[in-house]
DNA sequence: TAAGATAAGAGGGACAT
DNA sequence: ATGTCAGTCTTATCTTA
């Protein structure tokens, strides 16, 4: 088999890299990760390794800090005289102390944890994370979280971090994960798309459809007509101002019952999270539009 | 019982005040 | 900042096939 379209996209909810435009699951990225030396003990792992824990953003100091462990031996595993021994003792206690220093750092590193619970709930590979993570490092920078709750700041970057890698997931989604309601954290994701003057690229109904028909008994071929018609109808200009969730849903809808799948409204409204009513009023839309008399 | 019709209400964008 | 307006979507209810 053989995509031409190469329009990949890497799926949160599979793992799989699969192709946007037909669904073809491209599993050929066989990057060997693993070191190129052998090692048969502990010991000798742990020499030969070169590299730690790759630097994240995910961690408040990146990961890069360092820290001065309870051990009370110098490096050569000699002991370290009891008058030292209370001079480490302060060492180390302000080592903590100032990792955690000043109130953005406090701020910082509470967010990163609240970050990973969500993501975590919802699914989201490690990049989406990542640059959920980097969107609230800019707006905490900015100013931009003082006076707002962090759960819904978190809530909204990582919201903005999946439009803006094209990852199906809805805002209804992120709330139902998120103990913040869904007016404060759109309100907050606007406010970051505002004053960060972000760029979101435009959700297109073809990728949020394989979403919908995951859910629902629906054939690849069906899938595939489905697409073609959203195409159609983004030529004809019916979609801009719609809702690409029920755009797709309706798509999905008008081809089932073209091929005589028997699939009901309520259905796809529920695999789509859109009400029966926007999916009737999409049809109509599309069957005018499409001048398709079913 | 599914699908269609209709109406009222919520919430946000554009624009004016 | 606040208000208005058109347009979208939701919720609810009734009718039709």
């Amino acid at each position: 088999m053989e995509c031409r379209s190469r329009n990949i996209i890497n799926d949160p909810e599979s793992g799989e890299i699969v192709c946007r435009g037909c669904g073809l699951v491209i599993s050929e990225s066989n990057i060997s990760v693993g070191p190129e030396w052998r090692a048969f003990t502990q010991t000798e792992r742990d020499t030969r390794a070169r590299t730690g824990p790759p630097s994240s953003f995910l961690i408040y100091d990146k990961g890069l800090s360092t820290v001065i462990g309870p051990v009370y031996s110098d490096a050569y595993g000699r002991r370290i005289p009891q008058e030292n021994k209370l001079q480490f003792f302060r060492l180390r206690k302000w080592n903590i102390r100032s990792r955690v220093h000043y109130s953005t750092d406090r701020n910082l590193s509470q967010a990163m944890s609240d970050l990973d619970i969500l993501a975590g709930k919802l699914h989201l590979p490690f990049n989406v994370k990542e640059n959920a993570a980097v969107i609230y490092r800019k707006a905490l920078k900015k100013g931009l979280i003082r006076g707002r709750s962090i759960l819904s700041m978190v809530a909204a970057c990582l919201y903005a971090a999946c439009r803006e890698t094209q990852t199906p997931r809805t805002l209804v989604e992120i709330e139902r994960c998120s103990p913040r309601d869904k007016k404060e954290i759109s309100r907050d994701y606007r406010m970051l798309l505002k004053e960060l003057n972000l760029r979101m690229p435009v959700q297109k109904a073809k990728y949020v459809l394989p979403k919908i028909a995951s859910k629902v008994e629906v054939s690849e071929k069906i899938q595939r007509k489905a697409i073609e018609i959203l195409g159609e109808a983004e030529r004809l200009k019916i979609t801009v101002g719609k809702d690409p969730m029920s755009m797709a849903a309706a798509a999905l809808y008008l081809t089932c019952k073209m091929n005589k799948n028997s699939i009901t409204q309520k259905d796809i409204a529920e695999a789509a999270d859109v009400t029966e009513v926007t999916i009737r009023n999409r049809y109509k839309d599309l069957k005018k539009a499409l001048n398709l008399d079913i």
